[in-house]
DNA sequence: TTGAAAGCGCTAACAG
DNA sequence: CTGTTAGCGCTTTCAA
C-alpha cells in the first residue's frame, strides 16, 4: 500500500534518483550505460514503480493532460450530451489524445463559470474549448500561456488557434439544394441565433441562398429555440400553427431533425411528402432517422483529432503561431427531401 | 506570464506562506484573526492567484479528481460513443462531480491496456470503470487504496464497489412481456455474450421468461454480434435469411433497436406490424425511433450520480465499506410492440 | 494566532 | 556516465 517512489526503485538499483530519472525518461541530454539501464528497468519491474505524474509535472511544467471544456451554450441544461454532436467530438478527441500519451481532463461549465480555474489548476498542456463566445472568461485563459484550441467558434482572436467549418457556405448549399428541388417557401429551423455563434451563420448562409434566388426571407419561416430533440417537437407544432406555408426546412443539427420529424409526424405531417428536410452536422443519427437525413456532412472524428493535433504542434514548438482550421463541407443525399413539382 | 504562488501572496499580505494556506483551505485545527483572513483574501484577489492544485495534491494526497475509465469491449471499436449510453453516463458522472468540486480525468482503453497506470499516475481520488470484465488489470487496481467503482460489471469482489441493474430481471420482464402480448416465437438479439458480462445476464433473463412460458429457445432465435447500429441492420438481414421465423425481439440495447428497425425496413418487414421489439435501456434514442421503442427503461442520469456518490463517500468516511447498488427498472411501453392473435 | 521547516515525488542544471 | 543539489508549489506538524 506503500507507494514505491523514486527513490525506492534508486535504491533497490544501486543508482541515485537522478540516474532513474533519465533512464525512465531517455533523458537526450544525459547519457547511461546499457548495463545501469537494465538495472533500473529491473528495479522498476520487480517493485512495480509507476511513476507520480503529478510530482513530474510539478517539477517538469508538462501534465500531459489536455484540458477538455463543453460549456453550456444553451441555459438552463446541466447536462453536456443533449446533443450527440458532442459525444462523437470527445471520443475522436479522447482516442487521438490517447495515442500521444495524453490523458483528458474533462469539463463542463456553465456559462459564467471561471474557466481559467479549471484549468490552470491542474496544470494542463493545452485546452480544447468547444463552442464558446466572446468573453472574459476567455481572455483570462490567455495569460495561460499554453496553447488554446477554439472548436467550432467565431471568437476572432490571435490568441487561440481555432478549428471549425464553414457554416455559412454549408448552410447556403444545403438551401440552395432544397431551392434547385423546387421548393420556394423554406423554413430556417436552428437553436438560438446569437452573435458570434454557429447559428447565425447558418441563418446568413440561408438568407445568401434565398436571396441570389430572389426568394424572400420572412418571419413566419424562422423558428429558433433550443439546441436539441425536444425543440424538433416544439418546431413542428409551431409550423402546424403558424399554417404549414412552408414546403421545405433546413434544419441547423440532427437532433434537431429527429424532433421535427416525430413532431411532425404526430401532426400528420409526412416528410419529405408534405415537408422535405435537409440538415446539418450528419451526426450517427443521420442515418438512423426515418427518413434517414439528407444532411450537410462535416468529419466530426477529423474535427476532434485536428484539435488534438493543433494542441501537440504548438506544446513541441514553442513558437505561438496562430493557426486557423477549416474542414470541408459536402451533401449528403438520403431521404428526407423531395422534389418539389407544381402540385396538388 | 510568470504564475502567482502562494509566496508571492504571503509577500503581498505580509504573512507566511502557510498562514496563507490556512486560511484558503480554512484548515479546522488552525485558527487565523479576521484581520489577518481578510488581508491574505485581498492579496489573493490582486494578484489573481490561483493555487496550484498539482502541488496541493502532491503534498496533501488528495487530487479532487476522479478518473473515469470506459474500456472497449467490443474489440475494433476506437471510440467510446457507438452508444449513445456512454455519452448520456459520462454526462451525469460529469455533473455530479462538478457539483462536489471534482474534475474528471477521462479515459479510454484497449482492453488489454493497463487500467494501473492511468489512475496511479495522477493520484486520482476514486476511479469508476464502466462496464468491465474480471482481469488482471482490475487487480492490480485494488492496491492503489482509493475508491474503485464498477457500474454495470459482473465482477465480485469486495474490493470494488458496484453500481448496476438487475439485467436479468428486466431481460426476463422484457420478454414475459412479449409473451403476454401473443408472441411464441421470440428472438434474443444482443451483443457479445461472453461471460460475467450484461448481455449474458440478459440472454439468461430471456432464457427464464422463455422456459417459465413453457417456450423452447432454439439457437435459430439467437442473434450476438455487437452493441452498435451496424449490428442491428446485419442482425435484420440475418432474421430474412433465416426465414423471418419469429414473430418478435427482445433486443438487449436501444442502438442495436434502431439498426434492426432500419435493417427490416429495408427488407419490407414492418415494425410492429411483421415484428415486435422490445429493447433495453432507454437512451434518448428510444423516443426517437420510428415507431417509438417499447424498452426497459433505467435512469442512466441516476447511475451517474450514484457512482460519483460512492466515490464521494467512500473519500470521506475512510473505511472500506463495500457497496453494491441496484437501480430499479421498469418497462416503458411505446409503440414497437403489438400485440400477436392467430392470425394470416 | 502565526511561522519555520520538512517534506510530497520528481526533474534538471551542474559537477565530477 | 552518474551523483549532488536545488527546487516545482503546496500542506502540515511542531513550536513559539
Amino acid at each position: 500500500m506503500k507507494r514505491v517512489s523514486i527513490k525506492d526503485v534508486a535504491k533497490e538499483a544501486g543508482v541515485s534518483a537522478s540516474t532513474v530519472s533519465y533512464v525512465l525518461n531517455s533523458t537526450p541530454t544525459e547519457s547511461i550505460s546499457p548495463e545501469t539501464a537494465r538495472r533500473v528497468m529491473d528495479a522498476v519491474k520487480k517493485l512495480g514503480y509507476i511513476p507520480n505524474l503529478n510530482a513530474r509535472s510539478l517539477s517538469s511544467r508538462r501534465s500531459n493532460m489536455i484540458g477538455v471544456l463543453i460549456p453550456q451554450t444553451e441555459p438552463g441544461k446541466e447536462l453536456m450530451f443533449s446533443n450527440p454532436f458532442y459525444g462523437e467530438l470527445l471520443s475522436s478527441i479522447e482516442y487521438t489524445a490517447r495515442q500521444h500519451g495524453y490523458h483528458l481532463l474533462l469539463s463542463g461549465t456553465k456559462e459564467d463559470q471561471d474557466y481559467l480555474s479549471i484549468a490552470q489548476n491542474r496544470g494542463v498542456d493545452g485546452i480544447i474549448i468547444v463552442g464558446t463566445y466572446p468573453g472574459e472568461n476567455l481572455n483570462a485563459l490567455k495569460q495561460l500561456g499554453v496553447p488554446i484550441v477554439l472548436v467550432d467558434s467565431y471568437v476572432k482572436d490571435e490568441a487561440f488557434h481555432t478549428i471549425g467549418i464553414e457554416d455559412r457556405e454549408g448552410a447556403r448549399m444545403a438551401t440552395r439544394y432544397l431551392i434547385e428541388k423546387g421548393h420556394r417557401q423554406i423554413a430556417f429551423v436552428s437553436g438560438s441565433i446569437r452573435e458570434n455563434g454557429v447559428n447565425i451563420k447558418r441563418y446568413q448562409g440561408y438568407c445568401d441562398a434565398m436571396q441570389s434566388a430572389g426568394l424572400s426571407v420572412d418571419e413566419q419561416s424562422i423558428y429558433s429555440g433550443t439546441v436539441d430533440y425536444d425543440y424538433g417537437i416544439t418546431a413542428a407544432k409551431e409550423y402546424v400553427a403558424r399554417g404549414k406555408k412552408q414546403t421545405a426546412a433546413f434544419v441547423s443539427a440532427d437532433v434537431i431533425s429527429m424532433g421535427l420529424i416525430k413532431g411532425l409526424q404526430q401532426n400528420h405531417v409526412r416528410v419529405p411528402e408534405d415537408l422535405s428536410i435537409v440538415s446539418f452536422d450528419d451526426v450517427y443519427l443521420a442515418r438512423m432517422a426515418n427518413p434517414a437525413l439528407t444532411t450537410v456532412h462535416q468529419d466530426i472524428g477529423e474535427k476532434g483529432k485536428q484539435a488534438v493535433q493543433l494542441i501537440l504542434d504548438a506544446a513541441g514548438f514553442k513558437e505561438h503561431r496562430h493557426t486557423e482550421c477549416i474542414l470541408p463541407l459536402s451533401l449528403v443525399e438520403r431521404e428526407s427531401v423531395r422534389e418539389w413539382r407544381n402540385q396538388p
